[in-house]
DNA sequence: GATACTTCCTTGCGTCCGCAAGTATTACCC
DNA sequence: GGGTAATACTTGCGGACGCAAGGAAGTATC
């Protein structure tokens, strides 16, 4: 017999649900009024821009964005048809495909940013105190820890 | 000239992306495979079950589940079709119409919800100490409480 | 070194969902 | 009270994404 949620299970998890809503809708409505992206978009950009030669392989970039494989294509093939991206065969691996950050892309990333990090911070990191970020980080630390090891299906 | 994120800010911030992500395709994926429903399907009955005689106006339905109207119309759809809810004109206001759960939906909710709970449970709450689960509850009623007050475009 | 198995990416197809437009009903205002 | 505005829901349309299948390349086994 399954436990019920008590008042603070249930304040913590109704809350997680509702703030991750409103945050990310709040974020992809201003990313989308102001530079025309997406956050979907964007987090690629921002990938790339941080890694050595801002190259990435697919299949690594579609782990990183939570994407399936066809859904990380299409969304290269959108950054590659506005030049933000361009494809990159691997000379190591000739299965696979490298996504490249152009100048374009990072000039436009550089653009994005400002607004992108303002967003984080008016929706989310000022609200809470320098401890409760602390707490906030270290909690997901430990809620990621686990992913690997309760998973019924995949952990996405 | 925006100041970048530091590194306790940068953790709590895609740890709660990233947690967010994983924990709903996990519950996502194991009620999908035990139950055959999506986790936005669960959401409307749980409501649903949650209030007077179960049954709420579509409009107040769409906004408690971030759901455009178009959305939650094509979901009760959905749910129609099986049979779980069922539509009735509201004799208040007849441009509205009330999505009721039916009893074949209460009965199929209390066979979900064991796994549901659970599933939170395992993904996510049972990782957290009492204290941390006190912090995340009040971390996220301040988040919501800024919702109205900082949105630039609409909050969700 | 040929055959089977795995990995990586792409494409066809179906689903979900948001926006814009349309209809019906209610609220406001002179 | 009639006209305008606002609200509630639905439908057409298009975009985004996951699954399954397919092709191409690497890996393992004999």
């Amino acid at each position: 017999m399954t436990e019920w949620l008590d008042e603070v299970e249930m304040a913590a998890w109704r809350g997680f649900v509702d703030v991750s809503a409103g945050v990310s809708g709040a974020l992809e409505a201003e990313l989308l009024e102001s530079h025309g992206i997406t956050t979907g978009d964007y987090g690629v950009l921002a990938r790339l821009s941080e890694v050595d030669d801002a190259r990435m392989r697919m299949c690594d970039l579609a782990a990183a964005m939570h994407l399936s494989p066809s859904g990380l294509t299409r969304r290269v093939d959108g950054l590659v048809r506005r030049g933000l991206v361009r494809r990159e065969p691997s000379s190591d691996d000739r299965r696979v495909m490298l996504a490249v950050l152009t100048s374009d892309g990072r000039s436009f990333l550089e653009a994005v940013a400002p607004l992108h990090v303002d967003g984080v911070r008016r929706h989310f990191l000022s609200r809470l105190s320098r401890s409760q970020l602390r707490e906030l980080a270290s909690a997901f630390r430990d809620i990621q820890a686990g992913f690997g090891s309760v998973a019924r299906g995949r952990p996405a």
